[in-house]
DNA sequence: CTCGCGCCTTGATCAACGTCAACCGGCGCG
DNA sequence: CGCGCCGGTTGACGTTGATCAAGGCGCGAG
C-alpha cells in the first residue's frame, strides 16, 4: 500500500523524527510501507526476528509477554506511537508479542535502514536515545505501580489519571470495556468489579462506562498519586501486568472512541 | 580524588565507551571524579536531579523504588556497570533510589558533558542507544520473570543461572546472603526458605551458602528456563521486586566474593 | 566459656488475589 | 416474542505469599 503524505506528516511529527533532516527522514521512509490490520491480528510473536520498526498510526496495539502458557499484557499503545524500537536497534529477537486490538494502520520502517541512519546521523541517534530513555522510565514507573500498589490503589490512580485527562470534571467515561481495563491494571475482571465496589466508600459511582467522582480529595487520599509513578505524559509507554491469562497495565496514551 | 589510569582503562572498555574516539572519551571524563563510598551509602533518592552518570567500578549498588512507605528493590548492579543513564540523558529527576551495598568505588561523569557529546558524536550517541536498548530489554525480561512466574520458579531459574555461571557443576555457592537473594527474587526471607525446602523434591540440597543440584533435568523441568527471560548476558541490568520493604530481583551481573 | 546478636528457619495466621460457578441485564437474531 | 450470548457482577473457595512469633545455630565480645 502506498503511503499517503498526510500519514507521513504525522510520522514526521513524532519526537523520534522531528529533529532529523528531511533527507534522513526520506531515506528512513523510502523502504517503508503502510499496512492495515484487522482487529486481533498478530503482528509479532516473542522470539521472532524484528525486521521493521512499527509506527502505529491508527487503532491500538497490545504488547504482551508469555511463559509456560501464561500471558501477561505489558502495554497498550494508541496512535501515534512507535513500538519495539529496542529490538530493532539491537537487531535482536522480539521480547514481546504484538497484537492489534482494533483495526489498525501501521507504518513499517525497515530496521536495516534505521540502524544505518543510527550510525550516521547524530540527530537521529540522539533522538533515539531520548526516546529509549523515555520508554525505560515508563517501564520503571509501571513496575513501581504494579509492585508497590494494591489493586484498589491502582484503580484509584487510573481513575484520577483519566479524570485529569478528561477535563477534571466530576464525571468521566471509561475508554475501554471493563474487561480490558482490568487487564490494563493487572487484575481479573472479577477483582476490578470488587475494586470498583470498594471505591464506593470514596465517592466513586459507576454506571456502565460512566464514572462520577463525587469526592476527589478522598479518592486522592487513598490513591496517593506520585509524579514519579503516575506522570502521564503524552506518548508514554508503560507496562505491567499479571500472571495467568491476559492482564496488563499502562499509563494510558489516548482515549479512543468507544464502539 | 584523582582518577587512576587503570580505572579509566576499565571504564574505557565498557560497551558504552568502546566505540568512541579517544578525544571524546577524554572530554567526557575531563570533569569526572572518582569517589569511594562506604557500605549503605545513599547515592541518590527518587526525585533528585541527576547531575552525573554513575559508573560502578567496584562494589555493588542497589536500585530501589518507593511509594507510601513501601520499598521495592528494582535492581542490583555489580562492577563494571553504569546506572541512571536514562535519567541523565533526559536531564530528568531520578526515578529510583541508589544505595551502595558494600563499599564501592564509583566514577561520576558530569551529565552536562554527556548530553553535549550525545548531540555531537554519532558513535557515542549510537552506543548510548544500544546501551539503553539493552537496559530496556532487561527490564522487560525482569517484568516477565516477576509476573509470570511464582516464587519457587524464580528461585529454580536463579539457581540454574548461577549454576551455568559457576561452571555447570553439581554444586554452586550463593553469591550473597540469603536475605539479599530473597530481595533479589522478590520475596521475603521466610518464603525463600520455604522455596528452598520445596525444591528438595527436585534434587536441590542446601547447606548454608552451598547448593548442590543432584538432578538438573528435574529442576529444569520445573524451572522451564526461557532465553527470552533468562538470557544472562554480561552487563545486563534487570529488575523487579515486591511491595512492602526491601525486595528485589535481578539477572545477576557478577559473582562478588563472599565476605 | 558464655552471652548476645544476626541470620536462618519453622510454624501459625492473615490478606490479597485468582478461580469457579451462578446469575443478571441488554441486545441481536431467529 | 423469546432465545441465547456476552459483559458484568456476586459469592464461595483455594492458593500464594506476607506477617508475626518463636526457636536454633554460629560467631564474636566480654
Amino acid at each position: 500500500m502506498s503511503i499517503r503524505s498526510a500519514d507521513l506528516e504525522r510520522v514526521r511529527r513524532l519526537p523520534l523524527f522531528v529533529p532529523i533532516a528531511d533527507e534522513v527522514f526520506a531515506r528512513l521512509t523510502a523502504g517503508a510501507f503502510l499496512q492495515r490490520f484487522p482487529a486481533g491480528a498478530d503482528l509479532l510473536a516473542e522470539g521472532d526476528p524484528v525486521d521493521f520498526l512499527y509506527v502505529l498510526l491508527d487503532g491500538s496495539v497490545e504488547l504482551s509477554g508469555t511463559w509456560n502458557d501464561k500471558e501477561t499484557t505489558l502495554a497498550v499503545l494508541g496512535p501515534v506511537s512507535t513500538f519495539i524500537l529496542a529490538a530493532v536497534i539491537l537487531d535482536a529477537p522480539a521480547t514481546m508479542n504484538a497484537r492489534t486490538v482494533g483495526r489498525s494502520d501501521i507504518l513499517m520502517i525497515p530496521g536495516a535502514a534505521l540502524r544505518r541512519e543510527l550510525e550516521e546521523d547524530v540527530r537521529f541517534a540522539s533522538a533515539v536515545a531520548l526516546e529509549l530513555s523515555g520508554c525505560y522510565q515508563g517501564v520503571v514507573r509501571a513496575i513501581k505501580n504494579q509492585k508497590l500498589r494494591g489493586g484498589v490503589e491502582r484503580l484509584a490512580n487510573y481513575l484520577l489519571a483519566q479524570r485529569s485527562r478528561q477535563g477534571s470534571g466530576a464525571t468521566l467515561t471509561l475508554p475501554y470495556e471493563k474487561r480490558f481495563i482490568a487487564s490494563l491494571l493487572g487484575m481479573t475482571p472479577e477483582n476490578l468489579s470488587r475494586a470498583f465496589a470498594s471505591l464506593a466508600d470514596y465517592g466513586v459511582e459507576v454506571d456502565g462506562p460512566h464514572v462520577t467522582i463525587s469526592r476527589p480529595v478522598a479518592l486522592e487520599r487513598l490513591a496517593k498519586p506520585d509524579p514519579l509513578i503516575d506522570k502521564h505524559l503524552p506518548s508514554d509507554i508503560t507496562l505491567i501486568s499479571k500472571p495467568d491469562r491476559e492482564r496488563s497495565q499502562t499509563l494510558e496514551t489516548y482515549r479512543p472512541p468507544r464502539p
